[in-house]
DNA sequence: ACCAAGCATGAACGATCGTTCAAGAATTAT
DNA sequence: ATAATTCTTGAACGATCGTTCATGCTTGGT
């Protein structure tokens, strides 16, 4: 491991999402990302093409993070719903401890950016696209062993969760910990649309 | 009206919302200021000290209008459900073409901050307390005239309609357009936990 | 051992950031 | 009419922004 070993891109990314999750695309400068991923900005320009460039490659590890950890609640239970339920618990309660922010970042994504940053606007959209499929996914699989009614719409229960996620993610930011996460949590799950 | 009156504060603060609000404290400068509301540094300095200060005073405004928008769909009907539904349409779905920003500018501001911003970041927080406070209000309202029984807890109410305004505002953000946000709005007074 | 290719370096660039302040114009008081 | 006060002006400040590129080091092939 000498001093000039070609730098891990893993690592890398990894370190720049979590500054650019805690701070977000304008706040972050690119002094500031030189010193947490510990590269001069040539390299960086080298290897990213541009500040927009590495954040744009932050959203999609992020969202791939995000798909690894719902797969992973999946495993932990054979209830799909179950795994729903550990997925929110996850992302709403120990997300705003544990996280650079307790927000998700694609929707802090969302709502900071504006027409300027076009491309990055639009990854985001699509990323929380791509993340509501497997939420879609997941409630499929509910229905084929019947822990819910296979008339209900998927595709409007994922939509559901998604709001649900936002909502409650931004509320707990909000609030500083005065809130009841779990028991409103568990409220999404024992009220229609679901039962 | 001369070339230099003393400037209308009202309407700098509320041109001063606009961009903010669209564009958010970071990515907005002050010269982008300076151009929207028609004044040169040294008098903005002047009347508000800081880009800070200027934020804050549109936060206060940008709260009191939300309150004054509430209490205006109150003033349409004699059932409060129904004016908390109206008000819902209107920042869900009205708010997506009409505003700066689809978001609402506390919780764009909440999700943006950090604590390097702690004056700011505080101030958004407690004026979202206020707004919930207001819907509390109007569910309390309800409970009298028996549209919402007596012994739910009209807090958690207050609570739940401001999580689901907060995610459907954001998800109407992520989807351009393609949410049917009108039906979401229906299902949240449809379903428990307000039947 | 040497060369060629790939990679990291960090000083420097022009632009823009938030902010200040000396100077002048407009208003109010006398 | 004049003085005192209030408000506006905009050039300028030091700091920081995102980005570039000439230079030198490291690595792999021979």
């Amino acid at each position: 491991m000498s001093n000039n070993a070609k730098f891990d891109r893993e690592w890398v990314v990894d370190k720049a999402t979590q500054l650019y999750w805690e701070k977000g695309f304008h706040a972050t400068s690119m002094r500031n990302l030189q010193d947490v991923i510990d590269m001069r900005p040539g390299s960086i320009y080298a290897a990213f093409g541009s500040k927009e460039g590495l954040f744009k490659e932050t959203l999609v590890r992020y969202t791939q993070q995000g798909i690894d950890k719902l797969q992973s609640c999946r495993k932990q239970t054979s209830s799909p719903l179950s795994a729903l339920k550990l997925f929110m618990r996850q992302v709403v309660i120990e997300a705003q401890t544990q996280s650079p922010n307790g927000m998700c970042m694609l929707v802090k994504t969302v709502s900071e950016l504006t027409d300027e940053q076009p491309e990055l606007l639009q990854a985001a959209k699509d990323a929380l696209k791509t993340m509501e499929a497997e939420f879609e996914a997941v409630i499929v699989e509910a229905q084929t062993i019947g822990e819910v009614a296979n008339h209900k719409n998927a595709k409007a229960l994922a939509r559901h969760i998604q709001v649900q996620i936002t909502g409650l993610r931004s509320y707990a930011r909000t609030t500083d910990g005065d809130a009841p996460l779990a028991q409103m949590i568990d409220e999404v799950f024992e009220h229609h649309p679901f039962v």
